[in-house]
DNA sequence: GCCATATGGAAAG
DNA sequence: TTTCCCTATGGCA
């Protein structure tokens, strides 16, 4: 259940434990069987993460692409293999340690070419401090919702829920606002942000949204309320009071997803 | 056991 | 805009 932070956060750990080792690839569940069979027993070259997209490159110019998708998960460790259990989609291993690989959306070896095509789909990505500027043309010809946009990854890559919700709390700006109504300094500001917070999201492998000056106040009740890893403003807080200005946060449904917000902080 | 839920995205209509 | 796919988990009987 991964954003943009996570998926380089794994890469990481997959380039920790694989880069430059000959690795072993195989399918226990089977719907990655005939792929696995491509890769197996080639060294691994690099890894790379854009947006939510992870590419796991070998030596023979072929890719390993992995999309997680809403339930996708990574069981990465160093150690000797477990029996496999459940459905495991996909194992990487060797002596020093393994990869677990469970539920992703996607899961398939390619080529440089479509390697190169699926990173081009995507927007400019926060996290690789890229040009936000193809994102700033989008949103500001856009009429959709702001709150829309953040989550379209052919506008923000690797942006989720989380830091939708976030981003636009702390900057004040309604998620139902247009994009061609949204100023180019709070774009710049949004920008700035994501590439702070998720940057830090990598680091720590959890998502923290609240403002040193504010914890004081979140922490008092964060540990009665929902816990799922970090501390933020509104995520998952509908029907509870705003931290800042005492509202209560409210909760919608925005093309199929959850979107919280603060009708007080963020007023229309 | 059953049901709802989850930080996502593509295909179908 | 709706439907479907992928898997595990926690709450409730």
């Amino acid at each position: 259940m991964p954003e943009g932070n996570v998926i380089h956060n794994q890469a990481r750990r997959l380039r920790r434990l694989f880069a430059g080792h000959v690795v072993l690839v195989d399918s226990p569940q089977g719907r990655f069987a005939a792929d696995a069979a491509i890769v197996d027993g080639h060294a691994v070259t690099k890894i790379e993460a854009h947006g939510k997209h992870l590419f796991i490159g070998f030596d023979n110019g072929l890719w390993i692409h992995v999309h997680l998708g809403l339930f996708g998960k990574w069981r990465i460790a160093r150690g000797e293999m477990p029996d496999p259990r459940g459905e495991l989609r996909m194992r990487i291993w060797d002596d020093e340690g393994y990869a677990e690989l469970r539920g992703p959306t996607r899961c398939v070896v390619i080529d440089q070419e479509a390697k190169k095509a699926a990173v081009g789909r995507i927007g400019p990505d926060p996290i690789r401090k890229a040009d936000p500027e193809p994102a700033w043309i989008r949103v500001q010809r856009s009429s959709a919702p702001i709150g829309s946009l953040l989550m379209n990854q052919q506008v923000f890559a690797g942006v989720g829920n989380i830091y939708r919700a976030e981003v636009l709390f702390r900057h004040n700006i309604s998620p139902f606002r247009p994009g061609n109504q949204v100023s180019r300094s709070e774009f710049d500001g949004m920008w700035e942000d994501l590439v702070l917070l998720m940057s830090a999201g990598t680091k720590r492998g959890r998502i923290d949204t609240v403002r040193p000056e504010h914890m004081p106040e979140v922490m008092g009740r964060a540990k009665r309320e929902d816990r799922h890893g970090g501390e933020v403003y509104v995520y998952r807080r509908d029907g509870r009071e705003c931290y800042l200005c005492g509202a209560v946060v409210e909760m919608a449904d925005m093309q199929g997803r959850k979107l919280y917000w603060c009708p007080g902080c963020q007023p229309a």
